[in-house]
DNA sequence: ATTAGGCTATACAGGTTAGTATAATTAAGC
DNA sequence: GCTTAATTATACTAACCTGTATAGCCTAAT
């Protein structure tokens, strides 16, 4: 991969977490990464594809690190479930964390035709899905419906970490994942 | 007040819910609400301006429907608690629902220098405060951190039911809520 | 009927944005 | 040293958006 274009997808995402997507031009990505317009949309086909592009590449290094985090440090299906908050935390405050990019792109674009909403949409799909699973393995009964509720206390803990930084939401929302997979466990 | 300025706040509302507030531009919501830029800005001083009046009505308006509800259909304080994500529920759920804005809305504007990224997590914290009160009264230990963990289950809950409608969010997310309060009443 | 106040219609200024065209510049390989 | 390819620099177009200016219209009260 070219080097200057790994460096306008990394731009691009720092910029789009800090000032927001729709509010961060062009003009601005190609400047902070020290490059111009002609290069970026030889690259990328168009600022929606960028965003797109950037989109994908968060959601893939998360699963990657948080599904590897999670098989070299846990054996059992149910010790699994139990550290996957420990583990999102750890992510969530790690010094490079740059934002999980499809909770917030899925509101600056709310309108279902737009493909980035559609994106983050699916990401969101695909995530719950992991945790799904991870749930089924450790034999919970209503698998999806602790999915459904975990994945519910981890959107609302970023977008409140992010909106307030240090709110300790992420502390107390592992708390309650904690007792509600518990919850689960015994049904 | 004149029929045609609360037109324009509803008219506005309702757009920047289905559309998104960045991508809602003034003549948009000028023909939708059967008028002109003229009048609107012979109402509100700037398009900022009418952002931050329809995020403080939509408050206002939830804020008050939830306390009436909860002081007229219960009467200990456990109980409210109890209740509060039933008529929640009943709120999101109801056919003249539009949304919360202050959870999108900060979203929209992510700088903490913007007035509505001010004022809607400001909101955000009020609303946290009063569950924290309801919490209080009913002579739950940690009531903060309670509150914080419901919290962070509705604006999931919120969000979630946003992104793919019907998704059955609210329901999971109620139950959860329960088993959160009563874990926490038991300490 | 006429006057007055609120509303409409329309055009426009000023700024920002995505995306393109064109030419100059750099750096590497032979 | 020359060619080739990639990157830069800069200017520009076309669209869009907020906010304003100006003139005309309609209705209600006197």
């Amino acid at each position: 991969m070219s080097p200057l274009r790994e460096k306008i997808l990394s731009t691009a995402s720092h910029l789009f977490q800090t000032q927001g997507i729709n509010s961060t031009g062009v003009d601005t990505i190609v400047a902070a990464a020290g490059t111009t317009k002609m290069t970026l949309y030889k690259y990328f086909r168009s600022k929606e594809n960028l965003i797109l592009e950037v989109l994908e590449e968060g959601h893939k290094d998360f699963q990657a690190w948080l599904s590897e985090k999670l098989n070299s440090n846990t054996s059992q299906p149910s010790e699994k479930l139990q550290k996957l908050f420990d583990f999102i935390e750890e992510w969530v405050t790690s010094p490079n964390f740059r934002g999980m990019g499809f909770i917030k792109a899925s509101a600056e674009f709310p309108s279902e035709d737009s493909p980035v909403h559609q994106l983050s949409s699916e990401q969101s799909r695909q995530f719950k899905q992991y945790i799904s699973s991870l749930a089924h393995e450790a034999h919970i009964q209503d698998a999806d419906g602790l999915a459904l509720q975990l994945s519910l206390l981890f959107e609302g803990a970023v977008q409140a970490e992010q909106m307030i930084r240090g709110s300790g939401a992420m502390t107390y929302a592992k708390k309650a994942a904690k007792i509600l997979i518990n919850g689960a466990a015994t049904h």
